[in-house]
Order: C-alpha cells, then sequence, then structure tokens
DNA sequence: CAAGTTGTGTAACGCTCGTTGCAGTATATA
DNA sequence: TATATACTGCAACGAGCGTTACACAACTTG
C-alpha cells in the first residue's frame, strides 16, 4: 500500500522526548524537533499531525519508559523495606548527574507545567494522575519501611515524601543543591 | 528639564506584575503589558528599556510588596506559637480564592521558572536567595510552636514545610486540590 | 509492468513576538 | 517667550514560530 515509512516511529518519538524534557513544550521548536529525530517537518506532520502529537506521543513514552520502571519496586507485590530509600537515592543521583552534564534534567511534566500547554484539560489530568500514581507508589514504600506507623501517619509520611520530590524536581534547574537536599531530607524523615 | 512622566512607575510596575505573575514572563507579551498598564510600549520602553527591565521590576516589587509582607510575622523579634500556622492557613485561603477567581495565582517566580529566563544567573539568584529566605522564615515560624524540638528536628520541620509550601505553588495551576492538601499536610506535620 | 498509494523535500504562508525610528507634543528652565 | 529636554503615539522592522500546499520519490499491489 504504497511506500514504507522511512523511520522508526519509537525512536523518534524518543528523540523528541528528550528535547520536550529539556526544553519543555513551549521552548521545543519545531526546528529543534527536526534535528533531534532527523526527520523533516513533512514526515513529523504526516506521522504525528502537529507539533502537539508528537507532544502527547513523547509524554506517554516518558510515563512508560521513564517514570514506571523507575517506580516499578515499589510498586511490587513484596515492597523491599529499602526500596523507598534506594528509590530516593536513586533520584538524587540522576539529579545530581543531569546537574554535571547539563543534560535532561528535572522532570517532562514540570518543566511543561509554565506552558499554556499545562492548561490544557488533558495535560491537567495526565499530571494529576501521575502525580497520584507517583503518591500511591511512595506511600508503599513508606508502609514496607514503616510498618509499625498507624495508616494516618503512612499517609503524612507519604504526603511529604511526594512533595519533597516534586519540590526537588522543581528546584533542580535553578537552584540544584536545594534539589538534592529535598531528598536528603525525605531520607531522613522516613526515619524519624 | 523636559516634560513629566505622565505616569506613577509604582503603579505602572503593580499593573505589570500581575500579567507577569498570571502568565509568566515568557506569556506575558508587550501589547498584554501595554493593556494592563494602560501605557504604550514607546513608554515602557522609555521608562524601563527593554520587557525584561519591567520583568525586573516587577520581580522587585513582588518581593517587597507580597511576600515580605506576608512573612512579616515570622521574622520578628518575637515570633508568636501560632504565627507558622497562620502564614500557611492564610496561604491556603489565597489560593483557593485565587482558584475560584482565576486571578493571579501561585508564586510569580513559580510561574516564571519553566521560561528560559529562569536560566538567567540573575534570576536563578533571586530565587536561590527567596528560597532561603522563605526556609528561614518557617523555621522561625516552627521553632516558635515547637521550642522543645532539637535544632535537627527544627530543621528537618523547615525543610518539610518549606518543600510543602513550594509544592502548592507549583500545584496549584495544575492540581489545585493537591496544592491545598500540601499546606494542610504542612500543618497536619507542625504538631507530630 | 502499470496504477495507485504513501512518505519525503522544498518553499512559502500568516501570525506574533520584542524592539526601534521618528515625528510630534508637552513641560521645565533660561 | 524661546529653547532645550523629556515623554508619547504611530508605524514598521526583522526574526521566529507552527503549519500547510504541492511536487516528487519510493514502494506495494493488481
Amino acid at each position: 500500500m504504497g511506500r514504507a515509512q522511512g523511520f522508526e516511529t519509537e525512536l523518534a518519538v524518543r528523540a523528541a522526548r528528550e528535547v520536550f524534557w529539556r526544553d519543555g513544550y513551549a521552548e521545543a521548536s519545531v526546528p529543534a524537533l527536526e534535528r533531534a529525530t532527523g526527520l523533516n517537518r513533512s514526515s513529523i506532520y504526516h506521522a504525528f499531525g502537529s507539533k502537539r502529537g508528537l507532544f502527547d506521543a513523547a509524554v506517554q513514552s516518558y510515563l512508560d519508559e521513564v517514570v514506571r520502571p523507575r517506580l516499578r519496586p515499589l510498586v511490587a507485590d513484596d515492597v523491599a523495606p529499602g526500596a523507598l530509600v534506594e528509590y530516593l537515592t536513586g533520584l538524587r543521583a540522576a539529579l545530581a548527574r543531569a546537574d554535571e552534564v547539563q543534560g535532561t534534567s528535572g522532570c517532562l511534566l514540570v518543566n511543561t507545567s509554565g506552558s499554556p500547554i499545562a492548561a490544557d484539560d488533558a495535560v491537567r489530568r495526565t499530571v494529576a494522575d501521575y502525580r497520584a500514581e507517583l503518591r500511591a507508589a511512595l506511600r508503599r514504600g513508606v508502609v514496607a519501611r514503616r510498618p509499625d506507623a498507624t495508616p494516618a501517619d503512612a499517609d503524612r509520611l507519604a504526603d511529604v515524601c511526594t512533595a519533597l520530590v516534586i519540590s526537588a524536581f522543581t528546584l533542580v534547574r535553578v537552584d540544584p543543591p536545594s534539589a538534592l537536599h529535598c531528598l536528603d531530607t525525605a531520607v531522613d524523615v522516613l526515619d524519624h
């Protein structure tokens, strides 16, 4: 049925994902997306319809290939007692690394939150769902770590951890030491 | 010495501040700033040199007239035991109100953090200083509330409160209930 | 091999942005 | 009152944006 597509969709989405991740939606220009994916505008618009279509694919890819794999140890049937601390220290290392190499940094969705696209209902829902997912995972990590805690205490700890993680992502571009400190505080709080 | 300026600089800055606050730096267009201030581009450029100049003035105005007055009860010589809780509940009310009237919302600096201007060194420094100021104020509120706490515990509490406040500001545009919940959690954490 | 369909490249579109030049107006000083 | 100085309005600039139209190339199917 006609000519075959000359590129791997998945690879193109991943390349675009990095750009959106680094620059946010508004600052990720179509020329930049062309360069990153190696595609011509025509191919992008033919395959994804619009910049927004490519962004949506990138967000899906981000959640499926970046966020959820990272959270997997926290949503297993038997969460290890050290899983949450490992998650936090892993995040800390990732943020510190990103700070050094000035590459991808923070969270794609947070980095995009300043853009008018964040006002879009679909994006809002994605962000809210994502936050709930994160919070639920952290809560499971909390109860694995502190099986003695009351449900109310576990809830509070989960809320605090979630806020600390989000603050870390928010701060990493503008005040990296504070971002790392947030994650340290989260680890600290877990055992007090 | 020539013609006198036909407008109050302070009023113009305040009007521009609202626009930057609501839309962030990048999305605050010069035409929008003209409308808000009632000034022509010429007057803006003559008085402030550039959009950036007006933004810098707006940030100063924001810190001087919005942030610091709100923090004042927390930096007094004798901080009242309920000062921090009052601050947090006041913030909660303000965010809830902004959610209803879809007006000014969140924090000017957070709302601008997605913009490339956040990469500017001067802005980064301002944000880092502002965060340190906020954190110091919250810490004084913590020790007033919990004079029994060890310094390490007070530090931890202050870090947690700071993160919760920042998360609230980050979330308010995209997931308002979660933002309010952050502040509730902060109050909750203070007495546990 | 021919026909039809699909992907790719080039070029341009219309729009908005921040910024600037310049003429004109109003005011303070001499 | 004359003159120099400072503010304002109008119009346009050049650049970048996301998007589209159209011709051409490549490949599958009959």
